[in-house]
DNA sequence: GTTAAAGTCTACTAAGTCTATAGAGATTAT
DNA sequence: ATAATCTCTATAGACTTAGTAGACTTTAAC
């Protein structure tokens, strides 16, 4: 698992949105321009997490952006996934179950490997979107 | 943290070499061999494991190499830093807990992402080769 | 209905990374 | 000497990453 920078955009694009959730729909060039995100690579980026229905969008003038769900319903392994693929540090669970099954020299090698990719998962599939946007230390 | 094929192969040519620690020096051809791993592209990557104190080798007819520390003194998370950088989701520990204390904004998401580091190196740092080279089910 | 603002979508590009391969050189056993 | 083996640098093709460009579509407001 590898967190580009697109993620990073990605995810703080959507802290965004989660801080000004039921505020409307928030256009994108205030989300670049508050951010600090490279405007026309944003637009990509939103769309993708549209079409993984983490997001939803108006257009036309008065359009932007706005969550698809409460931000205490989105979480970040959601959002990683999207954008960077599966959170295991070596293919994905599948392909590490497989190996575990059918690798016979290495299969205590990829178990643990499945066990990285479990704890990591284990964390971002359970945290939101709301556990971080308040920001309270 | 992202383990690159390259950095598997590291792994498989460490646990060959664990299986067979105290056996002498083992041949390049012989790992790429039995362990069907590319044996140009591999002898890059002992090299490197060598230039990290991982392994040792002895030169010339006769040569080849050898852990340099037993099975159990070895562990994963040395490796994997070693040929595909930093455990971390994204940069690396000192830089998640830089952007925790100065990114008022994000400081919440970048210490969920030291979690998830402190989750994967608890487990990568605590599993050695020994643990791994048995392959008890 | 024209216009301006905004999202949608495809294509493109420059730079970097990944997965090797090639080959010359250095060292050692026989 | 010779052959076997590790050492090191260079190179190359395929792929990925980060970002830009521009044409198109939709909507609000006048």
């Amino acid at each position: 698992m590898k967190i580009s920078q697109k993620g990073l955009y990605a995810l703080e694009a959507l802290i965004f949105l989660a801080r000004r959730y039921e505020k409307g729909a928030i256009k994108i060039r205030e989300i670049a321009a508050t951010e600090d995100l490279p405007e026309k690579f944003l637009e990509l980026i939103l769309l993708e997490l549209k079409h993984a229905r983490l997001v939803e969008s108006e257009r036309g003038a008065k359009g932007g952006y706005r969550l698809k769900r409460a931000p205490s319903k989105i979480f970040l392994g959601e959002i990683i996934r999207t954008i960077d693929g599966p959170l295991a540090p070596f293919e994905d669970a599948e392909g590490l179950r497989r190996h575990v099954e059918q690798d016979k020299k290495h299969s205590a090698l990829f178990r643990v490997l499945l066990s990285v990719r479990n704890a990591a998962a284990g964390i971002l599939d359970h945290t939101s979107l709301a556990d971080i946007c308040d920001d309270k230390r």
